[in-house]
DNA sequence: AACCATACGCGAACATCGTTCGCACTTCTA
DNA sequence: TAGAAGTGCGAACGATGTTCGCGTATGGTT
């Protein structure tokens, strides 16, 4: 049943395995399969993707596409997870990581990749790069944080659980640096104790921090992801039609004001870099 | 091109003009199409909701549904109006304001109506039936607010506007009341006077406020809405198989300690479960 | 060097979808 | 009562996702 192939005791990213000719030129359309796919969504959006376009864009008759991907939510599927790792390429970049993957080109100029900047601005330069990432690739954001396909679960171990985790990891290690250095003011409603448990999870990304911690992440992740969801989705559309970063950098100094974090973003000079994204 | 007939000069709910039989068997077989066409969205969701299996579910064909719809995206438009004016009457409720259209019957017991309660209270209220109600119809949630259809863009002044305002007013309601019985703080990260203009549509929702409070509104808005949309989308069930709401209660607990509003919501006998719930 | 299993790609086909068209039938209006 | 307008249906068109079976080229093996 289609997209059989391709030895999988050896695909985790490139061991020296000879790596036969047949596996890399396999590999090779693959990446031109989804490279049209992108294309393709990036102009008609996700729900409008058809199979039989991408397959002309590529070159291929229809059925041939069948070989590389499982159907047409298989290759939506592969698209979620590289737009997953985009989006954490780029997270990674604010903070001063480098790329993940092999990567191919650095994403962005890092923004501020100094860990001796302060804890509100480097928080300031990961929201910031979340919000410029959604608003240049909407589709993508859309793909990853819109309506999920109805019977879709995402494989728990799979490529995109961890990508998940790096996006997560990224946001919240400016907040983690703050707290172990001391500079953070957890807000007592954090202080629930039952959701001890329910938390246990986020240890494997960043261990040893207590529970009210790991809320406080989880509560600062939708405060950010709220803001940019309504302004990708277009609900802002009627107050800001030219994008609402504004509001945005006003609402992310908000909370780095609830956070304790010093409030030196605003001092002069000390842009954080995406001030004029489009 | 299909969707003829229905004088539009007499559309508005139910003046008390005659409205023929025709007109009353018209609607009733509309709110008959849309009945069918929600309820297959509630089982397939919306990108995979065929016109055809609607036409089927109503014993009609699929050429006659042309008779009552545009085409199947106009179809969706007509859900979402519905959607979101059923999710506006649910925040009415929840602060004891009565459905506006000529409701069928009370969307739900008013939470806490009682204008005497507290402004925590109240806020929380609102935040507890803005989550319930995603919770409760996650595929009319994501047709609101999840990926946008590509082409689409409300109409201006058109149903789904003034539904959308509603809901923005619904949820700042308990906050304007806050404000002006003078027991709300404003964070000072707010003050962005660059954004007056930006903010200056909203006052036709809520007249005479100073901008800062438009603005603290917006990222109220989205904070909430970040955090339910994480949740319906999926994005939260890896920690949460049963529901955020826990975590949803806290944050709400923190935005109102960040609001300045008073912590009364813990009082003995109100109990929001936000410190010792289960 | 010869060989053959395997991967690859394609054309044709099927069921289904959204949508249009023309025709019958019913209901309202003049 | 005659004509106009609204309502519904069957058939059809183009496009979609997917499957099947056929050739062909390729890579690793003897």
């Amino acid at each position: 049943m289609g997209a059989r192939g391709s030895d999988p005791s050896n695909d985790g990213a490139g061991r020296d395995a000879p790596l036969g000719r047949r596996e890399r030129s396999r590999r090779r359309t693959l990446a031109e399969l989804k490279a049209a796919a992108l294309d393709e969504v990036r102009e008609v959006g996700a729900p409008a993707l058809a199979l039989r376009s991408v397959a002309r864009r590529a070159g291929m008759s229809p059925a041939g596409l069948y070989r590389y991907v499982e159907s047409r939510d298989g290759l939506l599927t592969l698209l979620i997870a590289d737009s997953y790792d985009d989006l954490a390429d780029h997270l990674d970049a604010a903070i001063g990581r480098p790329p993940a993957g092999g990567g191919d080109a650095p994403p962005t100029v890092p923004d501020i990749a100094d860990h001796d900047a302060g804890p509100a601005t480097r928080m300031t330069a990961v929201a910031l790069a979340y919000r410029a990432w959604a608003v240049g690739h909407p589709h993508e954001f859309g793909l990853i944080f819109g309506d999920p396909v109805p019977g879709y679960v995402a494989p728990a171990q799979g490529p995109t659980t961890t990508a998940m985790g790096r996006v997560g990891l990224a946001l919240a290690t400016p907040v983690i640096e703050a707290y172990e250095a001391g500079r953070l003011t957890i807000p007592p409603a954090m202080a629930a104790t039952d959701l001890d448990e329910a938390v246990r999870p986020m240890e494997a990304l960043a261990p040893d921090l207590p529970s009210e911690l790991y809320l406080l992440l989880l509560t600062m992740w939708g405060r950010l992801h709220g803001q940019v969801s309504l302004e990708v989705f277009g609900h802002h559309a009627w107050l800001f039609p030219d994008g609402c970063e504004p509001l945005y950098r006003a609402d992310v100094a908000a909370l780095a004001a609830d956070l304790g974090l010093e409030a030196a973003v605003d001092r002069p000079g000390a842009r954080t870099g995406a001030s004029t994204a489009t």
